[in-house]
DNA sequence: AATAAAATTAGGGTTAACCCTAGTGTTCTA
DNA sequence: TAGAACACTAGGGTTAACCCTAATTTTATT
């Protein structure tokens, strides 16, 4: 019997998941947490054999919970699910010590196997995500929508764009020349991979680097 | 015995949302799609009383969606499911027919409410999305500037720009001049108060009229 | 059916944004 | 401590966005 946990901040989710999986014998759900507090301390006492972890949690790292708890808990199995599919997220993840990373419209038949899988300490990735992985390795992905790493300066003119300001009236604030605004601009397009000011505020916006 | 539809990107969700309902009596999920074109075709035959309508889906507008098959099913009440507490969407959705607004971590008890109460043809809304209309109202919250009523040409337009066309582009399109597109944009910042396209995609990001 | 109001269309002229190139300064590391 | 990588600066030239004005078409109202 493998005994599951489940750290998501969706109800919805969590009750999706655990009635999901109470059709298979051999898999229990033990426990099931919106807020990862509560899931550490639980996890204290009781010990599943896998996690199912919420990759963007609202009130926690996803990424960074796996690493602490992977170190934690050694002997516990961590599943990554997640709704991005940009191999970063993925990398980042088996890298910090997830066996396993589903995207939310998995099914139960993969739900499943990953589960029995990783239950034994095995690494499981769906095909969609080797796919993803490879087709990076091979160059022809795109490095889309993880966020972008700005200098102090980048951040700076985004804010002021993002207030409406014109190049020329930033340039004036930060005592530059406008061609010098027009770089920064420039940049941070090119960061974004937007075409023009509207490409660059909604990826920005969805980046939660302005608001 | 209320029929209810589900129109999700997520199949985790759909089977967990089925699931869910399926120890309700008085409920029957008839159909659950991940597939908006797939959904309008199978809607023609079976007509379920609700239909589950995610707002954020990745290959249609939700919104847009939601006025289309309001007009079409005028009888069949819609459900927006959503990630998004802001009021914009909230008011925007409600505006296009839903009946009811509930955010993706609701839980099963208020979930079968909203579909009992709207299979009536009564409008729901959870007290938690109630206190952010409230708020609003009350000028407690952000002071969100009222979302601006566009015009179909406008929105049509919008959402070109936020896909970052540019006018000489979306002239094309539309079988229109240049300079016809740069009147629609100019009242469109009229409208939202903007003074260019950065203030624009901002505003109508807020508004939850793109995404 | 008459008429007002709103939506869609478009031109002329100005300003802001964008592309390409490149020098100088700063920081990190072999 | 030399050298590379990155950050910040800026010019020249082109394209796209914006302001003001206004005609025509569609929609709503009486």
């Amino acid at each position: 019997m493998i005994q599951v946990g489940i750290l998501d901040d969706h109800e919805m989710i969590l009750e999706g998941l655990a009635t999901m999986l109470s059709e298979f014998d051999d898999i229990r759900v033990t426990g099931s947490w919106t807020n990862p507090v509560l899931c550490q301390e639980a996890l204290q006492k009781m010990r599943p054999n896998v996690l199912l972890l919420d990759i963007n949690l609202k009130t926690a790292n996803g990424i960074e919970l796996c690493a602490i708890l992977t170190e934690q808990y050694p002997q516990m199995y961590i599943i990554a699910v997640s709704n991005y599919n940009e191999s970063g997220f993925i990398k980042n993840m088996l890298r910090n010590g997830a066996k396993s990373y589903l995207l939310k419209n998995t099914n139960k038949n993969e739900l499943t196997q990953a589960i029995r899988s990783v239950s034994k300490g095995n690494q499981f990735l769906p095909r969609s995500i080797e796919n993803i992985l490879l087709q990076e390795s091979l160059g022809v992905a795109k490095p889309k929508t993880s966020i972008p790493k700005l200098t102090r300066r980048e951040k700076e003119i985004l804010q002021h764009i993002s207030e409406e300001f014109t190049n020329a009236e930033i340039a004036e604030k930060l005592f530059v020349s406008i061609k010098t605004i027009e770089s920064h601009r420039t940049n941070l397009l090119s960061k974004f991979g937007a075409k023009n000011t509207a490409g660059l505020i909604k990826a920005a916006m969805n980046a939660g680097l302005i608001s």
